[in-house]
RNA sequence: GAUUCAGUAGCUCAGCCGGUAGAGCACAUCACUUUUAAUGAUGGGGUCCUGGGUUCGAAUCCCAGCUGAAUCACCA
């Protein structure tokens, strides 16, 4: 690492490693260190009365200190929280020598480092439960000033805020922001609510193929790949449907997967090329019984998560309790357009499209303008968890057609917040219809739809196989957790949202300089002044250049041999 | 993809009717044995996102680009 490319304080914190490890203390020791409590047991169950916590041993990363000559506080933060600890020269530095405490401490620890300290728990003549330490150890040196965020009366002073930062760097907004840590730590209780809830029905939770020869089961655009040994092109998976209910025809009665999606399209708040979705298949099931099962999952993780069925979210309340509002498609446009459409042709349709100025184009079939409708018109207004049921048959390929109306499909969507959550059918079992489906899809992506599905003919022969009348549903894992974590931004439930890279300039080789004549040390410098390629200092005339690596040299006390005019004049000539 | 806003010290931000770059925290040196946004004194730290243009002179004005955010469009 060149030292002219780090901040004056990252130099600092180099230097004080050098001096640790001249003093002999190891500043990235191997060994483990022992820790038989942790902040949060401490301040929660400290009781001088009972005088316990007496020998605690605890690590983390120092986040303030304030030092007052012979003893110093300072606060370390570990997996739980914060603890304020005492220090005092003569406690931790019982002889004569005190370089623990002047140097070590004071002087070559910073915030950021990460130690392990023993002592014993009191409470400060402020109030403050804290820590007296007698042993101290460095089991990390930090080499990077952390941005210092403080807090005082619930207020906070100088926040890590900028959200590029922040997404790029998660590892420091982790440290640094508190409550960032806690939409993870509900994210992973939301999926193990959901966990509990399938095991305990007795559903095997399984693991399907990421890499996929056919992209089946939705309808988006795939990321492409190419396996190199078997010569093929490889999808990742845009959806895992189709793989599951093959487990549901090899005989188990309930499967599921919580697995990582990946879609090649727009990126947004509520949109994230790679996600994850959970999808579970239940034999001898309809839809009616998983809208009952989804509601009892849902309000779970709710209760898990709040207490109560009661979300909280933006300036609204969402209420999870069961059971939800039940609307059918047809009713839920009649009930937000004042139009029947039940029974209407694709002429009608488009009539009806053109008079509440929804957009269309002539790739759309029948299912996909009654969705532009019900997307423009209705979609926004379920705020509160509802069921949408009876999607057309044409936008639901794998779907069960309805067993009173041909037209329709059983399938739901759940809206929450006026968004998508839930998706679920009664899944189409009849081998014969799946292949006409697929084959009406096909039509409709030679008429120019690039997101209808592909067909799978091997799917199609599991279920002329036989499948069981089956029930499935899918769920957002990423848009589950922003409403129960009362977050707008798929970025803040993601803990490395997908970012374009970093470019970082592309310095021209230290040998391209020393090329021109160029002495080795001189090369840093002229880096740091800006020409990082020896084709945009060969533009510089030799005169600037000459004054301003003098000029350079003196102030910054390097200490180099200055070069001659005449030599600059060569190098550049060169 | 369109529009708007933003990019200045490690962090948060000021400066923007053009005239050699500022604050708080952080950092360094000193003082200080119960402080808590510790305090007091002193000091160091900048490719003002990048590249062009206008100008005697640009952090500031103009153009282009990069990165991010918001809104809209597209997309589940």
């Amino acid at each position: 690492m060149n030292p002219l490319e780090l901040s004056e304080q990252e130099i600092f914190r180099r230097n004080s490693m050098e001096e640790l490890r001249k003093l002999g203390v190891n500043p990235y020791p191997a060994e483990g260190y022992e820790i038989n409590t942790n902040t949060r047991e401490i301040l929660d169950n400290y009781n001088p009365e009972l005088n316990n916590f007496q020998e605690v041993s605890i690590a983390g990363r120092v986040m303030s200190r304030r030092i007052m000559g012979s003893a110093s506080f300072a606060e370390i933060q570990d997996e739980k929280g914060r603890i304020q600890v005492y220090i005092k020269r003569d406690d931790i530095c019982p002889d004569e020598d005190k370089a623990l405490y002047n140097t070590v401490f004071k002087k070559l620890l910073d915030i950021g480092d990460i130690i392990g300290i023993k002592g014993f728990v009191f409470i400060t003549q402020m109030g403050e439960t804290s820590i007296h330490v007698k042993e101290l150890k460095v089991l990390s040196k930090s080499l990077r000033p952390l941005p210092i965020v403080k807090e005082k009366d619930g207020k906070i002073f100088d926040a890590f805020t900028d959200p590029e930062q922040r997404y790029r760097q998660r590892y420091v907004d982790l440290v640094v922001n508190p409550g960032i840590k806690d939409t993870f730590i509900k994210r992973s209780q939301i999926i193990n609510t959901m966990r509990e809830f399938f095991n305990a029905q007795g559903y095997l939770e399984v693991e399907t193929p990421v890499l996929q020869p056919i992209p089946g089961g939705a309808t988006a655009r795939p990321f492409i790949t190419h396996h190199n040994a078997l010569d093929i092109p490889l999808y990742l998976r845009i959806a895992n449907e189709l793989y599951l209910k093959r487990l549901i025809v090899g005989g188990f009665d309930g499967v599921y997967e919580f697995a990582k999606d990946f879609r090649n399209e727009g990126m947004d708040r509520t949109h994230n090329p790679e996600f994850t979705v959970m999808e579970i298949y239940v034999a001898y099931k309809d839809y009616n019984w998983m809208m009952d099962f989804t509601e009892e999952m849902l309000e779970r993780v709710a209760i898990k998560l709040h207490g109560t069925t009661k979300v909280p979210f933006g300036d609204k309340v969402i209420d999870f309790a069961r059971p939800f509002r039940r609307v059918t498609m047809i009713d839920a446009i009649k009930q937000y357009t004042g139009i029947d459409i039940n029974g209407m042709n694709e002429a009608q349709l488009r009539d009806v499209c053109e008079k509440l100025d929804v957009e269309v184009d002539l790739t759309m079939g029948k299912g996909k303008l009654i969705d532009e409708i019900f997307g423009e018109k209705c979609e926004g207004n379920f705020i509160q968890p509802t069921f949408i049921i009876d999607y057309p048959v044409e936008m639901s390929p794998l779907c069960k057609k309805h067993r009173d109306n041909p037209e329709l499909t059983e399938r739901f969507e759940l809206m929450v917040n006026g968004k998508e959550l839930c998706n679920a059918y009664t899944e189409l079992n009849d081998p014969i219809d799946q292949l006409n489906r697929f084959r009406e899809q096909h039509a409709l992506s030679e008429k120019g739809d690039d997101e209808a599905m592909f067909i799978d003919y091997d799917f199609v022969r599991s279920l002329e196989y036989g499948m069981p009348p089956t029930s499935g549903m899918g769920i957002g894992i990423d848009r589950l957790t922003m409403i129960m974590t009362n977050n707008v931004s798929i970025q803040d439930v993601l803990f490395f949202p997908q970012m374009r890279p970093e470019k970082k300039p592309v310095n021209d080789s230290e040998e391209a300089y020393t090329a021109l004549g160029i002495p080795e040390e001189w090369v840093p410098v002229i880096q740091k002044m800006g020409y990082v390629k020896v084709d945009a200092l060969k533009q510089v005339s030799s005169g600037k250049l000459f004054n301003d690596l003098c000029g350079y040299n003196k102030k910054n006390k390097l200490g180099l041999t200055n070069p001659s005019a005449d030599d600059v004049k060569k190098w550049l000539a060169n």
